[in-house]
DNA sequence: CTACTCTGTGGGAACGGTTCCAGTATTCGT
DNA sequence: ACGAATACTGGAACCGTTCCCACAGAGTAG
């Protein structure tokens, strides 16, 4: 392999003005530049990253440190990431850290500390103390997707709001029963399941429905959903009318549920859920959008502000979710009216406001 | 952040010294180690690793290319490989590179060529000609998780014989109208779907049906099943007693479809898919497994064999799909026998021959 | 014409490790 | 007792860049 002396050689320049015509850093004339380059080419030269590095300070390089990247959240928010990285000429290295396994505390332990990237994107992780420790210890840029208790700049939706808005749905259609269907299955969606499961319980409250509040767990896949919805419809009498999902794999576990059972949706039951999953539009889900893709974006750009001025201040993105009406939702069988009161929600929801 | 020029200080020893303590290569007397040691961990020192990178040309990192991280297979696969590579105290970094995006091509024409890793994993990539071109002029130890028509190491199952199977297994049930669903939608799975259909096909003639053989193209997604099915089942006349499908994603699909137009699996409709999806068991899916995960931590242990031994011949590493029976096949309506022949299949199957 | 800025270039010291080599002390075989 | 192998250590070269600094020539203001 060849190096930049070797370039220097053929361009007939010194070392230094090779590196200067490569980088485009400091004076050099046109002329000799063209000549570095071609010379550069011919010799397919292709800088050192080691060396680079070792010399600058700068790795060219991000990490991101998530729990899963088999679930659909996560790896959409990774692909969001790794188009924005791509397009900055940056690398993307992966600490796949899954709770409870032994890589996860060698990722922490020992992977982190090797600083082998110029700022951290930290995704839905729910640190532990110790982990958030170690995590502020690094002393490097950071930005999570889902807060992560740490003082950095965080990007999230609203998941208080979008489950206060899916359950208001609900009950602006007319519906009186209904129940809450997601988290406290395992321990790793805790917060964002909780802060859902609030904005329901909320939402109840303030319609003064609270006596008919149900909370059924879950875990946070589609079989989970299936087998808590199973749960939940197999008696007539304690049926309620509609759910709300605490994201939409547990929503369209429930739908298929309700189908297996002979519920008919929306007739029987309305189901909303929150996410916009790529299932959604095959199941006619009503939910709130919240797309990751673009969660994943806007945390490389923050990422990569924080990097140009690290003395920034953290800042706190809020993205607003969209309500998707589809047909998974209608006004609960034997009422009335009330229904149309949403079906402008579309149009009167404005863009996503940051 | 203090060097190794730090703690060689601090241990009251030559940088040289410092440097065989903590790697543990030549000769350190049991003494200084523990001294030298000690020094580190008080200064909290970690080796930079371009510097370590510089000198040893070694970078400790492993490349992995795929087209998909959001496709049930591909994340799997990751996540079999990253839990290897923690094993060994190797970074990852991850390409993405989607078929037909300017960020794959920035992929192959930069990214890779500056060779940030040791080692490369390539996962259902399917390069164009030039895509390859570039790959092997990489001249980097490398290994495919499913083919590349490069001459490298290969991990696969066989794919042909996993829809032979499939379809045989159909067939002494009894079906006798047996259609494919899958491939053909897009570009990308072509050539897994290509083997499979084939396998099908062959299997299809061995049994004298090849007049009733069906393709019914598809997407390779749950969606795409859907769709595909919803055409070729809406039709009573000219429905099929049994579908094969490219993936359980398909399968699964297929299913859903099925019962919505009031098709009861498996009793009017046997279903087969390919994979074990973690979707398989709720649908009572019959597949053939493949354990991508399994297939990542053999691609990590060969790359390894590989980076330890250049010389090393590439090796074809081919898994045995091993047949699940659950709920979504039987006899078809009206036939009697046949089924009990299949009964034993998974015992006399045996573990993966690699 | 001088002083001073601006442009262009090369030499060489970093960056932070590893590793070769030389040198010394100790052990061991004969 | 002596040479050789073995155990241990430090000095310095080296990995492939960047970048500071010195320097030269050209243009320009005074």
């Amino acid at each position: 392999m060849s190096g930049i002396a070797d370039v220097a050689r053929l361009a007939g320049v010194s070392k230094s003005t090779a590196s200067r015509a490569l980088t485009g850093s400091g004076y050099v004339s046109e002329s000799t530049r063209s000549r570095v380059v071609e010379a550069a080419d011919s010799l397919h030269y292709v800088a050192s990253t080691s060396a680079v590095s070792l010399a600058t300070g700068r790795t060219q390089n991000i990490g991101v440190v998530m729990p899963y990247v088999t679930r659909w959240f996560f790896a959409e928010v990774l692909e969001g990431i790794q188009d924005s990285l791509l397009a900055e000429d940056l690398d993307l290295t992966l600490y796949d850290a899954r709770p409870g396994t032994a890589g996860r505390q060698r990722i922490f332990e020992q992977f982190l500390a090797r600083k082998r990237f110029d700022g951290l994107i930290i995704v839905g992780l729910e640190p532990g103390d110790e982990e958030l420790e170690r995590l502020v210890a690094l002393n490097r840029p950071m930005v999570s997707v889902v807060g992560a208790g740490a003082e950095t700049t965080v990007i999230e939706i609203d998941d208080n709001d979008a489950a206060r808005r899916a359950t208001e749905h609900l009950i602006s259609l007319g519906h009186r029963d209904i129940a809450f269907v997601g988290g406290g299955g395992d321990a790793h969606w805790a917060q964002v399941d909780r802060r859902r499961l609030g904005g329901y319980r909320e939402s109840m409250t303030d319609a003064g429905l609270e006596t008919s509040a149900r909370h059924v767990p879950s875990e946070v896949s589609m079989p989970g959903g299936y087998a808590a919805a199973v749960d939940l419809l197999g008696d007539v009498r304690s049926r309620p009318t509609a759910v709300v999902a605490s994201c939409d794999e547990v929503a369209v576990g429930t739908i298929i549920a309700a189908r297996r059972l002979g519920i008919r949706v929306p007739t029987d039951l309305s189901v909303v859920g929150i996410d916009d999953h790529e299932y959604a539009e095959m199941f006619g889900l009503t939910t709130l959008e919240q797309s990751p893709r673009e969660q994943g974006a806007a945390a490389v750009e923050l990422l990569l502000q924080q990097i140009d001025d690290p003395s920034r201040a953290p800042q706190y993105v809020r993205l607003h979710a969209r309500l998707i009406m589809r047909t998974s939702t209608a006004p609960p069988l034997g009422a009335g009216g009330a229904a149309l009161l949403d079906s402008t929600e579309i149009a009167a929801d404005g863009p996503a406001t940051p």
